[in-house]
DNA sequence: GCAAAAGTGTTAATTGTACACCCATGT
DNA sequence: ACATGGGTGTACAATTAACACTTTTGC
């Protein structure tokens, strides 16, 4: 009789850092990185199994979750190994919320060509998410995730520049923001960059919420 | 030490019959109506489990199919069963291709009203197939799965509107698929209707493809 | 000849796209 | 005063949306 298959969570968290879409990877044994995971419990549903990864191995809270894909093609050479099926995650994280910087934490971003090379299907599931994410942008308002919950609209442009890896007029970009209705003025002002103070905005949901019934959209 | 979960492979097959969005569910124990579905031998990828479980429970083949999502939240009551981790995929059939008319084969093609109840999440399972189709529909050519090879422009038309739910203007509907070119005239005509017989085209899979790489969209 | 379904163009409204300069701050 | 990044409007092109009648067949 076979053993019934390994069950895996796997969680990828993606933020936008240094105008780049990285992902956080985890040192596992020895040299090698890998993506958060872990084995659900018998009793603990699939998505709060990934919250918990995410909470015990990288110690944040993640304000956006939602399950990318089940991975259960790699058999193992060993055919006294289980097989492992992996339920991945992927996690939207604004940039400097998580803490890579304390010593023997052993967690960092990584870009898309920074990644070190991973076990199994985790080079897979890296590339899904991303495509993912990608795909959500502009039909979603997933990308309001990866920003503070105050932002300015220079901050927001860079960030569907990034993800969309393609150039989008400045005055356009603004011009559909403020029309959706979908960001408010918060009345405080970014200090101390270089140049002229940007003003800050946070996100409506409900302005949002409305949109999408009506299918409206922030295709760029 | 808690068993490991059990893992079942689930199969919603859709398709368009009658002017409605059916699913196909197969008798299973007694009374009630399930969807298909099995365990994948310990050396089976899930896809092609999925595969299986279509050409034994169903005997028919489809062309298109896919992996819905991953369902793993209901906990059994009795805690000495393992709990049940359901991977799911959607598959497209066109009208008429599974045969559900020969006496105990214990298939049938349910709509969303007509639909007995079902055990676990297996109700949630086929709302998401619905709604990631009605998704697919209008930003790639997963439409023209539910057709047979040849077809004609009226009967994708009601297609979109049985899908989407709502009217799609007859002249504007056929002005876009001409200028989109994704069809091509097959020179047959269809036969034995009542009312003018409809001309025939096929999908151009190759000319639906270039136009997904410029991004132009079918969006109604 | 009539019911039933297929087929066909034009116009107005909306939406998307291209484009260049001034403004407020830190150094 | 200059370098840096933030902020603003308009005109043209492209797309979408609204709209009614003719054609071909079976009965």
């Amino acid at each position: 009789v076979p053993e019934s298959p390994a069950l895996r969570v796997v969680a990828v968290l993606l933020t936008v850092s240094g105008g780049r879409l990285c992902t956080l990877l985890r040192r596992a044994s020895g040299e090698a990185w890998a993506l958060p995971s872990a084995a659900p419990a018998p009793d603990e549903p699939l998505r709060r199994c990934a919250e918990r990864v995410v909470e015990e191995q990288i110690a944040a809270r993640v304000d956006w979750l939602e399950q990318l894909y089940t991975f259960g093609n790699r058999i193992p050479q060993d055919p006294a190994e289980p097989r492992v099926i992996e339920v991945s995650y992927y996690g939207l994280v604004p940039e400097g919320l998580v803490d890579t910087s304390q010593a023997g934490r052993g967690i960092a971003w990584f870009d898309e060509a920074g990644q070190p090379p991973l076990a199994g299907d985790q080079t897979l599931i890296i590339r899904r998410a991303r495509s993912r994410l990608r795909g959500k942008l502009s039909y979603t308002g997933v990308g309001f995730e990866l920003l503070p919950a105050e932002f300015s609209l220079a901050q927001l442009h860079r960030l569907y520049e990034v993800i969309l890896g393609k150039r989008i007029d400045k005055r356009n970009f603004r011009h559909r923001i403020k029309l959706l209705g979908i960001v408010e003025a918060t009345g405080s002002e970014a200090s101390g960059g270089r140049g002229r103070p940007a003003a800050l905005y946070r996100f409506s949901a409900e302005a949002f919420q409305s949109l999408e019934a009506k299918g409206d959209v922030l295709a760029f």
